[in-house]
DNA sequence: AATGAATGAGGATTCATTCAT
DNA sequence: AATGAATGAATCCTCATTCAT
């Protein structure tokens, strides 16, 4: 199954025939599974091409480099991640249930895009700019949603640049771990615990002047 | 000047004269420089040669590969990581002075040690079972410790799996961020905050029956 | 002069184009020659490219390593050896006179063949299975021939394992000297002599009671 | 249990002290056995001074190259090849007896001595020159003996030259069949089989008018 | 648009040999 | 006599990229 669903890669200026459009999207989904199981440097453009059942030589019709490609996967992943999220999160009644809604929603997909997800991983490496971009996109988006939500004091205020940081970095974690290496954890209880660790902190939680 | 003050490379079964540790305590940091600047595909095994002031051949009279220097590497962080952040958080009188403190004294010690500690980012890709090895032991230690904690009521109680990688993921991205990224940022308001963050979470503060 | 009229090599799963076909041809003449001439490891991949007039990286879209053209240089001249032996002797009366043609043909055949000749020799150090490959197959048939031949009164009886081994030496080692080392031997001459020598044995001859 | 009883090597001009003639033993024998087990491009003068127990540089105290042993090597056995058929063939009353005797003396000698008869195998692509030197030497004691038999009477006359090379072709092979390869055979039977054949010849035995 | 062939720069690794101690 | 360290030439092999068809 195609993980490219709601993608936005050169689907404009692309190839004219639809002949073109689906070898092109067979060398995207190949390029994202070979990048995504083997790594970059261990894919050969061959097994790429090999995988999507192309000649060699095609890839370059529609790809100028590998780095092409691979930036290219990159930036559709910051494309969609900020969809699914967007999309999880826009009934939330306020910023805190965003946040639980968001990092479940992150591990969901995180989980469903394995391959790319470790492709985006890797960009930081091999392709730092893709990467920071993939990055900076999301942190400013995400620090203005905490500025506005501090504002409406929906959350306590703070260094927000480094909330937001932190919170992405939280987030990439625990995707790497119940997304990528464990397959069965339990997505619910663990963005459950994530979102309480986020929202409340380490502190104990002083109720009616018991701790617990 | 050396990164490997405390280090424990290889001390066993190495080299014979003293003029062979000093070699390999030379190709030891230069690897680390070589590889944390052009990262590991881009570093040529006679850049570490060059850069060492030896011949090639030197190289591989002290490791078997280039991923074996590599890994050496790695694994050394762990121990330094370890014991740098063991150090700086002896003397915490609680668990949430404890993050405090480790916080900050990991931000400064990525800062100090850049080259290695994109070595041990990498490491993710070049060498993953030695990444898992930092992070593994690593998360057992500080997983114990917040369970402990929590039973002594100085942090609250959650699932300490998760709570553990989500705050070594904050710190990492913190520590990429203002460690690698920004040479210029403030350590100790980043780690404050983030620190709050950690310890008090999003939610509001509520005081006296107000928010902040 | 190419040596591989009638060869088999690879002419399943090879080029698909007609200009494939003539580069591999090169490739495979180049490397007998040279492997000949120097021997396995005195001949860098370089020298047979060179001589076969392609590139460096040629040599690796028709073959998997420099063991393989060898490997493959010692089947075919199995298959071309058998032919060339068969050829000569098939019309011959009987065992004794097949093994006068055979002898001779033998050495008409190392000789002709000098270069891959050696490299059979010298696939006992560097490929032993198809060196094994190559004797067993021939040993077998021999054999085979001998046992019949005996059977039907036409040779002696005797251990055919044996014989047949020590027959192939000896015409080893005279393909050795006279097809390999000296360039000027009579042919005819020796190998009615090693013929002599097979069929009759050292022993003197008797006729009418007389010893010669 | 050393392979060198008997041995001429540099026992002359050699090493001056008890301990450098140790030395020196311990490296010819554990490069009779390295090369005789790996094959002389697959040995590297480390595993020999490691298999002998000394430090690497040692070994060009004693050669001057990695050749240099290889050929003392075959030099040594062409002399103690010599002395153990002369030694085997001493008694023989006659020609035909002494080709019995002999055959079977290398058989077994090759058995006894597989990793330096291995050693002198390579020889032929290694040191041409000391192949060389080792069956001419050979082969011209060879020739004459056989000539002088011929002129006795013992043996039929032929072209004692080609008869030589046949026969040591022969013995080789059978050395390699049945010294080498099979571990098992019977050397008595097989000597005797062999012996026969280059008595006898292959051609069918003519007695009181049958033939067997 | 598709492709198989050709290429050579690049890089890891081996190892015989030298040398200072 | 003994040796561990140092060295760099030599080679195999990979692979991104180009190109002619």
């Amino acid at each position: 199954m195609s993980q490219h669903s709601g993608s936005e890669i050169d689907e404009r200026s692309g190839p004219k025939t639809e002949r073109g459009r689906r070898t092109l999207r067979k060398l995207l989904d190949a390029a994202g599974e070979e990048f995504g199981a083997r790594g970059y440097h261990e894919t050969a453009i061959s097994h790429i091409t090999t995988r999507a059942g192309v000649g060699l030589g095609t890839f370059y019709v529609y790809f100028k480099s590998k780095e092409e490609v691979f930036r290219a996967l990159v930036a559709d992943m910051g494309v969609r991640t900020r969809h699914a999220l967007a999309d999880a999160v826009k009934d939330a009644p306020n910023r805190l249930e965003a946040e639980r809604l968001g990092i479940r929603a992150f591990l969901e997909f995180a989980r469903a895009n394995k391959s790319l997800y470790r492709v985006v991983m890797e960009a930081q490496f091999v392709a730092p700019e893709a990467y920071a971009a993939y990055y900076l996109v999301f942190s400013d988006a995400y620090r203005q949603q905490l500025s506005q939500a501090a504002a409406r004091g929906e959350i306590s205020k703070g260094d927000d640049e480094v909330r937001v940081w932190a919170l992405m970095g939280a987030s990439t974690f625990l995707g790497l771990k119940y997304g990528l290496w464990e397959n069965d954890a339990d997505v619910d209880a663990v963005s459950e615990a994530a979102a309480d660790l986020m929202i409340n902190g380490l502190a104990p939680r002083v109720k009616n002047g018991d701790a617990t």
